[in-house]
RNA sequence: GGGCCAUUAGCUCAGGUGGUUAGAGCGCACCCCUGAUAAGGGUGAGGUCCCUGGUUCAAGUCCAGGAUGGCCCA
């Protein structure tokens, strides 16, 4: 039984009333849904966020925001990114930088062109025209930008929302012309050839988005064979010519095509180097070249019993020659790559450079013609020789497979059930096309990209080798689009089909005139207007060309639209932070248009950050049902005892908690676990806050050299603590400061400090210099922490700044500036000892426990401690903590909380 | 299939150049307090350091291969 805490329950005498008891309207419960809009109000109505780091007057401090694309609810990806910006932007802004962070958007491209389209019924979309679809468009994205402005701004991140960057306004438009203009002015702006997907149907090229494929759809593909001209020396020399020659056989290479259509644009046949292939022959006199692995298959196809007469491996075939199959030419037998395989087919590929993206790229490192068959309404073009006017749709197909069979080089016809792409709107088939398009050159100033990326501080280290190794692989940047939704290619087209117009004059103006009126009027306007003065003499000549920019070279312009516009900010900018996925885009396309421009990289520092995802490291998707909506975080669920109201805090706390050089995790035990270290944060301000309800900073200041030993030691640890916190946020290493804060409010602060605190406040006559030398400590610890805590927790520590009983001279904790310890507060001595006294606690504590658990004891109190040092060192900081400590404070008995401590002279 | 990255207690993180029984806070369990009270204190139990080989007197750490997961390509 336990006897000594039993209490005198009989008795109502309370020593309440004259107890010193915590004081303050600082609640335990952070009620953040109703507090953080308040403290955000605060925040705007006394100019405490953008204003505050614009009024600095250090050095100039810009993160340059990547711009989200303005469709879609924010998620778990922004929430990252922002809040990690926004703990930049306040340290920073704390530091004295001058601090403008500019918010973007990136505003146009296909998705929302899609989105605008999918909107309208068909009668309205059949009579839409460029410029309305274009009004939508912008209607659009002001919306969605208007959305996810609203849901930064409740997370707590400060920034210009007032005059954010869209890449829709008119002065990025224009800066995106000039910095288009100087590439061209570079040299490093051409145009070639690239296969696109073309719909006949609507005469437009389509993207991977616009395309269907329906189950349905049967092409009449073709076996045919093409007579072979020449070997090559490999096997004149090597191989069994007797076989070959002899027989006074004629040689055929076997190909299968499923676009008939293609066949006059055959420009070589590939083979996989990998491949096995066999010469064979049966009854007739031909030998065919296929695969090895397809013998059987195409026997029993053909009905033909070949034997092989010859092995060969893919790669000696290289440079066998054959007669083009319609026209009276001479083609190649290539290489090609694994995109040929036996899985279909004859094992070589026709290759048509002009109606393929495998065959253009075969085309390209071989060198050969990309020849275009068909125009833009599929009919077949001169190109195509006898065919030409044929709809390669209809008829073309019927008349080529004809005209192979008259010629004895058709083996095979067959229907064959495969995906194909059609137009998602027409619902016809699409096919693929090489068509004009508009490149940056990357290969003209590859090595001064490499250059620039060197000089870069990429962080992780791992950022420069992934982007390094992407530039030096990339091609040439495609940057046209048949696309409405964009900032047009500034370029006219002589009507001869032949001349182009763009140079320095027409660039100069059209810029002019879209930071005047914005790029609509590329479209309002007719070419007698769009055109320079001297131009205009010649108007009619000219059209202008309907093609827009890929997206990414609009918000790859924004250092020029954005950081070289605005005076208060730097290009290049101190920092880009971005999720690693921008090593392939943005960080890649502002890289190049800035190196094209200026021969430099528009970032000093890039920081990554990884992906968001569930508890298991999974990908977060609606189908496994592991979506984490930051929107609930704050706000809480339908059922918010499963998904309580954690508050903006608690998601920032979450931000600064994790590794994100890699990917993070985030789930309800996660946030639960964040929430618990959220409360033991704020109440151990609450205590704090509490008990200085009656203290005078300025009347009861104490100098520090009077101090306890015990105070000596909290400002020395204060001080620690706050030089590792800054360290940690100087490095970007946010995870650090979590655990820092963490632990010093648990195991210095609750545990140790205020523990031994509470018989100081509570009991000691109010003035009493054993309570006010602890109030003056207290009052140094909650203005410190409030500021290191302030760019993670910032609605909590403006919160404990709006709490802080006493008069204080900045109006918001942001005004305070970043915290210097002053140099008597560090006391290494003083620690070194009071870590060994902290030890001797530890054991004490343990036997404490051993007594509490065999029921002799309850409280702590009620025990006494008799103490046989052993330990040298031990025993010299006991008797130094007797001999130098206060003598009404340093009390090692009221440190361990016990009722007394004596040191035994014998065991 | 290729490039880059990650994997240490239930969770979040530490663990320079290889060197004792691998650490912290939280959570959990048990106990205490009822003067921080939808709080507070104490103690304790939790680890095949992703796996398999190798180098070494010695590997969480170095090397090779693999698994799982993620990003970017094809």
């Amino acid at each position: 039984m336990k006897k000594q805490n039993q209490k005198d329950n009989s008795s109502k005498f309370s020593y309440k009333d004259s107890l010193n008891l915590l004081k303050t309207d600082f609640s335990m419960r952070a009620n953040s849904i109703q507090r953080e809009p308040e403290i955000q109000k605060f925040w705007s109505q006394n100019n405490i966020d953008l204003a505050l780091g614009n009024n600095n007057n250090g050095e100039v401090f810009t993160l340059h925001d990547g711009p989200p694309y303005a469709n879609g609810a924010l998620h778990m990806g922004h929430a990252l990114n922002k809040v990690l910006k926004d703990i930049v932007n306040k340290y920073k802004t704390l530091q004295g930088f001058k601090v403008n962070f500019v918010p973007g958007w990136d505003c146009h491209g296909l998705p929302i062109e899609l989105k605008v389209l999918q909107n309208l019924k068909s009668e309205e979309r059949k009579n839409l025209t460029v410029l309305e679809l274009r009004k939508k468009a912008t209607e659009y994205a002001n919306i969605q930008i208007n959305d996810q402005k609203e849901g930064f701004k409740r997370w707590g991140i400060w920034g210009d929302w007032d005059n954010p960057y869209l890449t829709l306004k008119k002065t990025y438009e224009s800066a995106q012309i000039g910095v288009f203009g100087e590439m061209f002015l570079n040299g490093y702006i051409y145009r070639g050839l690239k296969p696109v997907h073309w719909s006949p149907s609507s005469r437009t090229a389509l993207a991977e988005a616009e395309l269907e494929y329906p189950d349905q759809h049967f092409s009449k593909s073709v076996y045919v064979s093409f007579s072979v001209e020449k070997l090559n020396e490999y096997i004149y020399k090597s191989c069994s010519q007797e076989l070959l020659i002899s027989e006074n056989k004629k040689i055929f290479i076997l190909i299968w095509t499923t676009t008939p259509w293609t066949l006059p644009a055959n420009e070589a046949v590939a083979i996989n180097p990998k491949i096995d292939y066999v010469f064979a022959s049966g009854e007739s006199e031909k030998i065919f070249l296929f695969a090895k692995d397809l013998l059987d298959d195409l026997n029993s196809k053909f009905k033909m019993n070949l034997e092989p007469i010859l092995e060969i491996k893919g790669s000696d075939l290289e440079g066998i020659e054959y007669k083009h199959p319609i026209k009276d030419k001479i083609c190649n037998l290539i290489i090609g790559g694994d995109y040929i395989n036996t899985d279909s087919g004859t094992g070589i590929v026709h290759t048509a450079p002009g109606h393929g993206m495998d065959d253009f790229n075969a085309g390209i490192k071989n060198k050969l013609p990309i020849t275009c068959v068909v125009d833009e309404k599929g009919i077949l073009n001169e190109d195509a020789s006898i065919f030409c006017g044929l709809n390669v749709l209809k008829d073309a197909n019927d008349q080529i497979i004809q005209y192979l069979s008259d010629k004895g080089s058709l083996i095979l016809m067959e229907n064959y059930q495969h995906r194909y792409p059609y137009d998602w709107r027409t619902k016809k088939p699409t096919i693929f096309r090489a068509t004009k398009q508009w490149f940056a050159s990357v290969e003209g100033f590859r090595s001064s990209a490499l250059d620039a990326i060197d000089k870069v501080e990429w962080m992780p280290k791992s950022g420069k080798k992934r982007i390094h190794s992407m530039v030096v692989g990339r091609s040439d940047w495609c940057i046209s689009r048949q696309r409405s939704w964009g900032v047009p290619i500034p370029v006219f087209y002589h009507k001869n089909g032949k001349d182009i117009l763009l140079n320095k004059d027409t660039i100069a103006h059209i810029q002019k005139l879209f930071k005047e009126f914005g790029a609509d009027i590329w479209w309002s306007w007719n070419e007698d207007k769009l055109l320079p003065q001297k131009y205009l003499v010649e108007a009619q000549l000219w059209s202008k060309g309907l093609d827009t920019m890929d997206v990414w070279f609009d918000s790859g312009s924004s250092w020029a639209a954005v950081c070289e516009q605005r005076e208060e900010l730097k290009y290049p900018a101190d920092l880009y932070l971005e999720g690693s996925d921008q090593h392939r885009g943005w960080f890649q396309s502002s890289l190049l248009t800035s190196v094209a421009v200026n021969n430099k990289a528009p970032y000093k520092k890039v920081l990554t950050h990884g992906f968001a995802l569930d508890e298991n490291g999974r990908k977060m998707s609606k189908s496994l049902g592991n979506v984490v909506d930051p929107n609930i975080i704050i706000k809480g669920g339908s059922n918010q005892k499963l998904e309580p109201a954690y508050g903006a805090d608690v998601l920032r706390l979450w931000v600064s908690s994790v590794d994100y050089s890699v990917d993070v995790p985030i789930g309800k035990n996660i946030l639960k676990q964040l929430s618990d270290v959220y409360r033991k944060v704020r109440n151990t301000a609450r205590y704090l806050l509490g008990n200085l309800h009656d203290f005078n900073p300025i009347s009861e200041n104490i100098e520090i050299d009077k101090l306890p030993i015990l105070d000596k030691w909290m400002l020395d640890r204060l001080t620690n603590i706050a030089d590792q916190i800054t360290s940690a946020y100087e490095s970007y290493e946010f995870a650090k400061f979590f655990q820092i804060l963490q632990s010093f409010c648990v195991v210095d602060l609750s545990n140790f400090y205020l523990d031994i605190a509470k018989d100081r406040l509570y009991v000691s006559a109010p003035n009493d210099f054993r309570r006010k030398s602890c109030q003056f400590v207290l009052s140094k610890i909650i203005e410190n922490l409030a500021v290191l805590i302030s760019p993670v927790l910032s609605h909590m520590a403006e919160d404990i700044w709006q709490n802080i009983p006493y008069e204080i001279h900045e109006k918001s904790v942001f005004q305070r500036g970043w915290p210097e310890m002053p140099s008597e507060w560090k006391n290494p001595d003083i620690e070194k000892k009071i870590l060994i006294l902290r030890k001797l606690r530890n054991e004490i504590n343990k036997s404490i426990e051993n007594c509490r658990n065999q029921q002799t004891i309850g409280a702590a109190l009620e025990t006494q401690i008799r103490f046989y040092p052993i330990d040298k060192e031990l025993n010299n900081a006991l008797l130094w903590l007797e001999k130098s400590g206060n003598k009404k404070v340093d009390i090692y008995s009221d440190w361990l909380i016990v009722s007394d401590f004596e040191i035994a002279e014998t065991v």
